[in-house]
DNA sequence: CGTCTATTAGAATTTTTATTCCATTTTTGC
DNA sequence: GCAAAAATGGAATAAAAATTCTAATAGACG
């Protein structure tokens, strides 16, 4: 006998589950802190599944339902396959249909990128490692002025970075290599510099990381690899794989990471100025 | 009794599909059709249901799992559940944990960026008008010139605009407001205006169009809705709605749409010129 | 320290779902 | 146009899964 209506979404499952949470007697917390943070394997598991990962009865698993709303289990899965079956317009579907459908139509072109995108953020988030993330904010957060170089591809990663750290507040230097094509001299004490290259890497960016470097200020690099002439050069190398369609790739990824490190050294010198 | 051995992942269940999709007998080849345009609903559907959208009996369905070298619906069913569990890391989840735990460290910044930016590019997948993009890119493949512009956030998607059409070897302007503040007499008979610009609208941006528009030049607008100032002025709209996280976009969504635009004006000119 | 209540484990049952079988229809080869 | 083979629809069966029930256990309270 339900206890109250059941959750219409996903959202409304979990503020349930972290209302009710505390209140719980030992297994039906474990079943409550299992699928906390493994919500998404209840689309596709069977209740023995799901029972046998959280280390409880089905039987457990099956009262919890109840006890969320639901009138057993199926009912509660039902949710969370429709929530999944909206959230998934299945790219590679999609695109195969599209290309099977003409050659190199715009569209088609389009729907590559978004996958190529799609990939890209899925890679991102498995492979981030948030120690150095920490490390970039920690040292370009104590700069005096962030100065920002990336050319050609990377020119647009930079440029955005340059509108976020302005509208942050964060000092900050754009080098785009325009008509000043060496603005080394502005590199100072207590500076730092951030730079973003790509495969095959501007000379011009290499050199003023290493100008930088022997000058002795913090270089934080966003490149591909860990093999890029950047990360001989030392300082924090935060790495984006991203995956191409055709020639070309949307950056996708690379603007989320550089959006985050903006944003993050923002409030972190918001912090120290407070 | 199969075949030949069964598919090993997604990608060799269409090689298959296609290969012998033409020898089958009608109701079997429904099948097939279906399948090949909704494979994504095998990992979440019974054969009930997928039979009834194919229009065809369990029993025909079962039959072709057969033939594609399946031992029956479970085995195919499993071959798509595990490989959605692979593609899903599921960022609802993860954000959700990793927000549980600190407050706002750079690692849970990007973590709801790049979930934003997997959002958006659904969206945009969702609501591409193929037709208004192929009037885009006539319009534009037909330009002597094209400028354009973006300031502000959209800087970034300009100047990567701009680094896609040089490449592709689009004669091509980027009016970036330095210095240079009113570029308006660069524009001439016979060229084009691509202008980015999101609310609020920067005013430069938009006079710009106004003023292309009046001297009677084409222009294409890449912008948030369809009730933009850009829209008042005629043209071509291509709407891109980006989700946010904090205060800030990631613009993942709108370079993917940037570069399927700069990439189709470029082949479309090679095939003009040839 | 014993009794009453709440919780649990596991088996039993019911329901749902996959799978097979076979009579009927359709197609193919001659 | 006819016989043989292939394909199909639908019912029957088997398997798997969800759900319920009950005896046993742990915990709370006096």
């Amino acid at each position: 006998m339900p206890d109250q209506p059941a959750p219409q979404n996903v959202e409304e499952f979990h503020q349930r589950l972290r209302a009710m949470t505390d209140a719980l007697p030992k297994r039906l917390r474990q079943c409550a802190e299992y699928l906390a943070a493994h919500a998404d394997r209840i689309a596709l598991s069977t209740v023995a599944e799901l029972a046998q990962a959280a280390g409880v009865q089905p039987s457990a698993l099956m009262r919890f339902c109840q006890i969320m709303g639901f009138s057993g289990f199926s009912e509660m899965q039902r949710l969370f396959r429709e929530s999944y079956a909206q959230v998934w317009p299945d790219y590679a579907t999609r695109l195969r249909n599209l290309s099977a459908q003409g050659p190199e139509s715009s569209t088609t072109l389009l729907a590559g990128f978004i996958d190529a995108s799609r990939i890209s953020l899925e890679k991102l988030a498995k492979t981030a490692e948030p120690d150095r993330l920490e490390a970039a904010v920690a040292t370009l957060g104590a700069a005096r002025v962030v100065h920002v170089v990336g050319l050609r591809r990377a020119f647009a990663v930079a440029a955005y970075l340059d509108y976020v750290f302005d509208k942050m507040e964060v000092p900050c230097l754009l080098h785009d290599g325009l008509g000043k094509l060496d603005r080394g001299h502005a590199l100072q004490d207590g500076d730092a510099l951030l730079a973003v290259s790509f495969a095959p890497y501007t000379p011009e960016t290499i050199a003023l990381a290493e100008r930088a470097h022997a000058l002795g200020l913090p270089v934080v690099a966003i490149t591909d690899t860990t093999l890029s002439p950047l990360s001989r050069i030392g300082g924090t190398i935060l790495t984006v794989a991203e995956v191409d369609f055709g020639a070309f790739r949307s950056m996708s990824a690379t603007m989320a990471l550089a959006l985050a490190l903006a944003v993050s050294v923002g409030s972190c010198r918001r912090e120290v100025e407070s």
